[in-house]
This record gives C-alpha cells, structure tokens and sequence, in this order.
DNA sequence: AGGTCTGTTACTGA
DNA sequence: ATCAGTAACAGACC
C-alpha cells in the first residue's frame, strides 16, 4: 500500500498539470528568459537543439492544453513541457543551484533564478515550436475537447460514449474523448457517478452519461482547487511545483471500506491500469 | 531479482 | 481506413 501511495503523488495528471503551470505564470510571467540549458539528449523524445538557442526573450503567455504546459515567447516561440509520469518542476536560485540526479532542462529567468525540470523516468517531453505550428502540431493534433472547457457537453460526451465499445473506464482516458482524465481521476470519477467502471461506454444512459459529465468536472475542479490552495507558498516541502497531498475516494484503496456503503473497494485491471471502484455503490 | 506502477505512442490484427 | 487490444518505454520502490 505504502509504496503505492506515494508513488500517487508522483503521476500528474490535468489537475497537478494546471498547478504547475499557474506557478509557473505565477513566478515567471513577463520575465526575461535568458537561457535554456538542455542535460539530456532525450527525454520521451530528442530535446531539440533549437532549445538551447533561445536567449533573453520576454515570457508573455502561459496556458496548458490537456496535460501540456505551454510557455509563449515574445518572438512567437512556444515552449511545450509534458510532465510525463514523473516530471516535476522546482526552482531555484542560480547562486545555490546544485544539480540533482534526473534535472534534465534548467530555464534561467529573470533575476538569477532557475526553474529546473527533473524527470526521473523521463516520460515527458520538452520541444519548442512556431505558434501557428502549436495546434496542429504533432502533440496537439489529435486531443479531444478540455473537460473543463465549453465543447465538453453533455451531448457531446452521451454522443461520443454512444459510438465506443470499449469499457466506459477506458473510454473517458482515451485523449480523444475527453483529454487530462487519467488513471486516478477515471476512477474517482465513475465513483462518483455510481457508474461501475466495466460497463461498455454504448450502454450507459443518458441519465448516466450526464451525471459522469458533472462528476468528472467537479472531481477535476475540486483536484485543482486544492491544487490552487497550496500554490500561496509554492515552496513545498520537496520544493517541487504543483504536487499536493489531495485524497481520493477509491483509487490505492483496496480492501479499503466504501466511504458511502462500508463495502471493500475492489481492484481490476481494465486497459492494463490498475482500476478501484465499489462493487456495490457502481452500478453496471 | 522480479513484479508493479504510470501516460502515451507504436504496433498488430480484425 | 478505423477501431480495439497489447507491448513498450524508464526508473524507483519493494
């Protein structure tokens, strides 16, 4: 359980990822990027050389597409970051830096400070690419609607759902049905939607699918809001950006009793991850 | 030492 | 072409 648990806290997923990237702003909004330093070749795929040719540029916008952060320059550069399943970000100050295992890429900004890239498993990613490029680009092309944003209705996802005949667990991680649901909030999600995560996405109700849509939105805001809240000293004990002790319903709780019904929590393997819900409160 | 865990893509076959 | 199922990646942790 132990090893489990804590290897929670390390898989960000669009809650941790929107943390990171409202730090980030926070701390680097307006600043000038004086350099990047690039210490790998390669993390999920080759760090690119154009990286390392990017000097004193103004950093004028942050966003972040499904689990992407998006780093815009003022010559119309945008550097995407991807945390991957292990990536954090830290900073630090130039004068006392000193170099960890896995700090792959060091962004120097503006008054001698670092914010410092590890990823132990490398997983992530990091590129730069043309603004226009951004949307269409490789990473981007293929993602389905934000969960959070306005073309994730509930028709949309009853109408999507209808046409899947896979597990309507597996289906709401599929990036192109919904993107930034991962592992974790899946199961969170369905939890609290009563919906038991085997149940094929083309059977579920209107009924069903409605309320998956508000519970996925609410267990996402309610993730990002205590997210939010520990950003007011971004220094954490670990000094890494975005991670936050949050506590889930099911997901590690096996064995564990439901919350609402006292009945264990259960585990399956669904897509080859790791699946919890309760047999008795989810509904199939 | 070998199993487990993760997000994403590549591959395979229907 | 599209969909679904599976393997692979890397390193930490037991």
């Amino acid at each position: 359980m132990q090893p489990l648990k804590k290897d929670i806290l390390n898989v960000p997923e669009l809650p941790e990822v929107e943390t990171v990237m409202r730090g980030l702003e926070k701390e680097m909004l307006g600043e000038t990027l004086h350099h990047v330093s690039v210490h790998a070749p390669k993390l999920r795929w080759e760090i690119p050389i154009s990286l390392k040719a990017l000097e004193n540029e103004k950093i004028i916008k942050f966003s972040r597409r499904s689990k992407y952060v998006l780093m815009e320059l003022e010559s119309a550069k945008v550097i995407l970051i991807h945390l991957g399943m292990s990536g954090k970000i830290l900073f630090s100050e130039g004068k006392s830096y000193i170099k960890q295992k896995h700090d792959h890429v060091l962004f120097y900004f503006g008054n001698k400070r670092i914010a410092v890239y590890n990823d132990a498993r490398r997983f992530g990613m990091v590129d730069v690419l043309e603004k226009g490029d951004v949307q269409d680009s490789f990473y981007l092309k293929s993602l389905g609607p934000e969960p959070l944003g306005g073309c994730f209705t509930k028709d949309y996802l009853y109408n999507t759902l209808q046409k899947s005949r896979v597990s309507i667990k597996v289906a709401i991680m599929q990036q192109k049905v919904v993107v930034g649901v991962g592992n974790i909030y899946a199961s969170e999600s369905l939890y609290a939607a009563k919906i038991h995560p085997k149940t094929l996405a083309c059977n579920l109700t209107r009924a069903q699918a409605e309320e998956l849509h508000t519970c996925i939105i609410q267990v996402l805001k309610n993730a990002i809001a205590a997210g939010g809240s520990t950003l007011k000293d971004y220094v954490q004990a670990d000094g890494a950006l975005g991670y936050f002790q949050h506590s889930f319903k099911v997901y590690g709780r096996e064995n564990e009793p439901c919350y609402h019904c006292k009945d264990e929590i259960k585990k399956v393997v669904l897509g080859q991850r790791s699946t919890f819900f309760c047999g008795k409160c989810q509904i199939q």
